[in-house]
This record gives C-alpha cells, structure tokens and sequence, in this order.
DNA sequence: TTAATAGATGAGAACCATTCCAATGTAATG
DNA sequence: CATTACATTGGAATGGTTCTCATCTATTAA
C-alpha cells in the first residue's frame, strides 16, 4: 500500500475517533509512517524543526500519547533512558541491540499464529481480557557482532 | 525447589561472577525469590526498612542493576512511571494490566518451544546474535473487568 | 598481623525525560 | 456570531534514577 494511502486511512482513523486532524498531529504521523527508525521525541523534533519550528515539546508529547492510546503507535525502550515511538501498521516485533541500542523490525509468515496462540493461552492461564502484546528479542546486531570482535567482517 | 536452595544457588552465582555477598545483597536477594509482586525499589525499601533501616536508595539501585546485569533479575513496566524487578528463576512471562498496572506470571507447557522458535526466527531474519527476549501480554485483569462492570462478580 | 588495593555503601546533589499548568489559539456546533 | 470544547505552547514542576565522593569493608599481598 502507497504511503500516503497508508496516511489517509490512518487520518481516517483518527476522525473516527472524533481528534482534530491538526497541523502538528499530520507532520508526526507523517514522520513515523514514513520513517522506520523508532525515534525519540529528540529526534522527532529535530527532524521536523524546519516544517514547524515552534512546535512544543509537550506537543509531541501529547500527539503521540494520543497515538498510543488509540494503538495507531507503539512504544519502546533500548535502554537509552528515553522512550521510542513506532507506527504500527503492520504487525511486526523487534530485536534490540544490547551493545547500541539499535531496534529493528522483524516478522515472519506464521508470526501472526504465534501471536495469537499467546493470547489466547494467556487469556485462559491468567483471566486477563487481552487486548495486545509485546515482544522483543535481545541481542548483538551485526555490527556490535564485528566492532566486538564476536563476528569476523567477511 | 525449597526457597533457600534456590538462594544457596543463587548466592553462588554471585560468587561466581566475583561479585561480594554483601548483607543489603543478601536481604534484597532474599526478597525478591521469596516474593513474586513484582515490586518497585519504593516497595523494597519499605519491606527492608527494619532489616536495614540505613540502607541508601542508590544501594537497591545499584544492587538490582548489578543483578539484572547477570541476569539474575528482569525489569519490567507497568505504566507507572517507575520500574517493577523480577527475581528470574523459572522462565516465564507476564500479563500487565492496562488499568491498574498489576502485572502476574504465565506460563504454560510448550512456553519454552515458542520462545526458542521465536528467538531461532529472530537470530535467522535479523542476523542478531540473541541473548534474551521479553514477552508481554496485555490486557484487564479479572479484578478490574468487574470494576469497569465487562464482567458481572459471579 | 598489617598494609595496600579494590569493591561496596550511603547521603544528598544532579540529571533529564516527561508531565503539568495557565494562557492563548483554533476548530466545531448551531 | 457566540459558545464550547479541543489543541498548542513555553516554562515550571515532577520524580525516578544516576552521579559524586567520602566512608567503610572485604580481599589480597607482604
Ligand atoms: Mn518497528
Ligand atoms: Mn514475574
Ligand atoms: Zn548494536
Ligand atoms: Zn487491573
């Protein structure tokens, strides 16, 4: 699906939740559909400082609480001590680097089974009423594998 | 396993990294095989207090770190705003309130095939070389399904 | 045992990501 | 237009965690 199709059904979405669609809150969105980065607000700001310089930083706070709480964003921490945000339209989970932080996004066919299977058992262990779930992986990427000696750079 | 074999262990573990049994080591090692609330360092400092009425914040900062460093302990988060640690000794995951943040063990037979197929997966898409993983379930906790009146008190 | 070194504790200061607040601005409603 | 509810902004406040450094204790060396 094209990016700004993936924009205008996300927007949908946040009519139909009855959020003005502002100026600050379509430029995050924006940022995060197209960027697979996980940002930090840090990052987010930087990036958008030229578009609306006078943007708050408790507006990006705000927007993306806001995205949160409607699911349409996904948090995240490597450790760094702030948190990351990323658009999840495609389910998906992450591997994170232990050595530099860094997340990428990981899925595979039979993921979404997985997915499911856990819910579903943990509803019937725990009585929880689930509503969604995290996973993360740990570990050396690559490049941590190479710059600590562990992996030869072929 | 009877809660001071465990401890036995687990002291040894310590001692195997080189690390010194200290007595703040000991108590706070002590309180976190022997409960499973997933306490805070608030929490910890309280039920410790009379053991160790002059024992410092940075030292159960400082001692829980040093235990998650060996793996010892995980940390987790609830949406409170501070984080909750784990003594780690059977592999299992959790099911976290979005309500009211009380987080409960799972786990089931077959846990540890998923978790290894998921880690085998993740180290093959990514190229990774992984060391651990978290998993989390969410959702509303029985409790609180009645609170919000989703489930009747039957 | 004594001396030297490294490791650990504790009190409080510092840090800093995030939230809170009050004032201002803007969109929706009718 | 008037009213109301929602959003943004900058700065202050918050608070969990880390940092600093003096003190203390265990370990090792002589
Ligand atoms: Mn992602
Ligand atoms: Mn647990
Ligand atoms: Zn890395
Ligand atoms: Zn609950």
């Amino acid at each position: 699906m094209a990016s700004n199709a993936v924009m205008e059904e996300t927007l949908q979405i946040l009519k139909d939740h009855k959020l003005r669609v502002t100026p600050q809150r379509h430029i995050i969105l924006a940022y995060l559909v197209s960027h697979h980065n996980h940002p930090t607000v840090e990052i987010i700001r930087d990036a958008l400082g030229k578009e609306l310089p006078n943007m708050g930083a408790s507006t990006i706070y705000n927007t993306l609480n806001t995205f949160v709480d409607h699911h349409l964003v996904v948090e995240l921490q490597n450790g760094d001590g702030s948190t990351h945000y990323d658009y999840f339209g495609t389910p998906h989970y992450h591997a994170i680097c232990t050595n530099c932080g860094r997340i990428v996004d990981v899925t595979y066919p039979g993921f979404s089974d997985t997915e499911k299977g856990l819910e579903k058992k943990t509803a019937e262990i725990s009585g929880y009423m689930i509503s969604g779930n995290h996973m993360e992986v740990y570990g050396l990427c690559p490049e941590c594998q190479i710059k600590l000696g562990i992996k030869n750079n072929e």
